[in-house]
DNA sequence: TTCTGGCACTCGTAGGTTCAGAGTGCCAGG
DNA sequence: CCTGGCACTCTGAACCTACGAGTGCCAGAA
């Protein structure tokens, strides 16, 4: 790879920078003589030409038909979005914008959407927030309610404000007193645990009990375990889907499958799992394992209440997009939303 | 109206029905030649044209150019709706299908979203599905947990299986049998009650406790009305959009607001509101109020786990949709979320 | 009175043709 | 190594034409 950049002296970077700039700014194939227009290059159309005819030659862009101009290809993107663009920050006014309607929160379902919508309306494109994981989130308290004689309500608070509740159907009648007890002795284990971990600090608890009171004890942990281990219940937040309309112009063709896919919160979950769980990630066109996304390109990032990465989000887009804004209003978002976490 | 219609024969009632079913299916301006073959109306072309010219004078059916077939208008389809239709009954494998499908729903969630996703299948529509509503439900359980010294975390979980939960910091300092005390008095007396009407029987209860206690008491009480009277957390349930994609062929102008019109919860809740309580319900076209979805259809119906609706679902089509499939859809899958509901 | 066959007419669509302009590749000279 | 010039290519817009589906109307039949 890096053999391959060396063949690409600054000029033809440049040259490839404003191709992607100009393309993204106009939605059509720009050709030499726009370009030493636009940004002054201080060589002639001639020249670029022929840096042309060398970008075209290693795969970074590509002519549509005979004498269009160029198009960058998924690889010239890739170059792009690697060494030729910075993130560009988001401005003061926009800052305090975000954060003004973020605060506005009252909970976390309430958070996640506001989250989702500004990003969409940031980036014009479409926007995915994924719930604080219950993986990543430690215990704050769990609850049992007896409601009936052998039904017992199991609710489980996480330390992102999460809320999980099953209901457990025990084989015997349940006394307040086991269950007065059993609450205090898992949340004296359990509290401040990171939830994959908490089976380990129960596992002794069933002994402690009355032989008669055993089962009930290890039928509400069995529940335990499985709200702690459900992967399948990560949440998906979806906004923005109406600038699908601002995609391409050949219609139906391009947004069905992303509409489609959309719609598979199993997908998109796989998508923002692939994200790195440090920095920033960007996925453009067929880098996505997901062939509805092909055409797409997905910036997507990890937010969490302190340090650590609770959960993902991002904003799906054609591969088209304004990568350097768009980074930015993404990164931005994910700060501000782990200052809310953080905070609540 | 009722003079409007006698102007109509029933040949011309037929004709129109004609024009209505073939539009539907083949999406092109129907003429006169085609509807005579298609179906055997025993008159010859020119006898149709005569029945069509007054049709459209009476404004049921419209003509995009002189000289191209006829397309049904708004009141068109209304009249087919009233009076030429009949709600297309789902067939027997089909209704086993549905049943099956629901079935296997695990929790109220799962329920909501199995439903949407089997009735946008169904339909090959934009369907929508509202929770069980909080005030139609009644009170099956209400939980005070202390999470800490003065944080009380209040649980109202309903008949229908929702589980609202609410924040409480208190004044002062929560004693655990305080707690207890309340939480049995409020349940002995919310139990079984419609939401609406709980605050009606607690009234009484600060006076029960202790003059040091009573802050605490208003507090909580305070919260859990408005966790009661909560009507802003009205959930909606979306799928479907995909087929948004199946609309019309002037694409990105169509297609643009209803996705906007659908990401604005807003609309939909008051959309599905305006459901009548009994019967289904069929608007279309520009009786609809919001603009956006002015050239589409919504059929919709309420559901519920007795008698009574305690919700709304429905589904969001081109004013070309196939009425009587469409509707029985609807009906089917109502019926079997409220038997669902009703068993759960 | 109501239906029918015939006929002239309208008009949108599909297909073909032309033309201008944007863009290219290449080459010879600075 | 860059540049201006030049011949070439090809798309897209504009225009035209012919076709055919569909209509409205009228005179005659039932």
């Amino acid at each position: 790879m890096a053999g391959e950049i060396r063949q690409l002296d600054d000029r033809k970077l440049a040259v490839l920078r404003a191709i992607v700039q100009d393309y993204v700014g106009t939605e059509e194939p720009v050709g030499s003589k726009a370009l030493v227009e636009r940004h002054n290059l201080g060589v002639s159309p001639a020249t670029v030409r022929n840096d042309m005819a060398a970008l075209e030659e290693e795969g970074y862009i590509h002519q549509p038909h005979t004498s269009a101009g160029r198009i960058p290809t998924d690889k010239g993107y890739r170059l792009f979005v690697d060494k030729l663009a910075e993130i560009k920050p988001m401005s003061a006014p926009e800052r305090r914008a975000i954060r003004h309607f973020l605060d506005g929160a009252v909970d976390l379902d309430d958070t996640v959407a506001r989250t989702v919508r500004l990003l969409a309306q940031l980036t014009r494109q479409v926007a995915v927030v994924q719930y604080p994981s219950l993986s990543r989130s430690t215990v704050r308290h769990i609850e049992l309610v007896a409601l009936a004689p052998t039904k017992v309500m199991l609710v489980l608070i996480t330390n992102t404000g999460r809320v999980e509740q099953r209901m457990v159907d025990c084989p015997g009648t349940v006394g307040e007193t086991v269950l007065a007890d059993l609450r205090a002795r898992i949340n004296a284990r359990a509290a401040g645990q990171r939830l994959p971990d908490v089976p380990g600090f129960l596992e002794e608890l069933p002994a402690m009990f009355e032989q008669a009171d055993r089962p009930t004890v290890t039928t509400v942990l069995a529940t335990l375990f499985e709200a702690l281990a459900e992967q399948n219940e990560e949440r998906i937040m979806l906004a923005g889907t109406a600038n699908l309309t601002r995609f391409g112009h050949d219609f139906p063709l391009t947004i069905q499958p992303v509409l489609e896919a959309l719609e598979e919160q199993v997908v998109l979950l796989r998508l923002l799992g692939e994200t790195a769980d440090a920095g920033m990630t960007v996925r453009i066109g067929r880098e996505i394992a997901y062939e509805g996304l092909n055409s797409t390109s997905v910036v997507s990032v990890g937010y969490g209440s302190g340090d650590e990465s609770v959960a993902k989000l991002g904003v799906i887009g054609p591969t088209r997009m304004d990568y350097p804004g768009t980074m930015g209003a993404v990164r931005a978002v994910a700060r501000y939303v782990g200052q809310i976490l953080a905070e609540s």
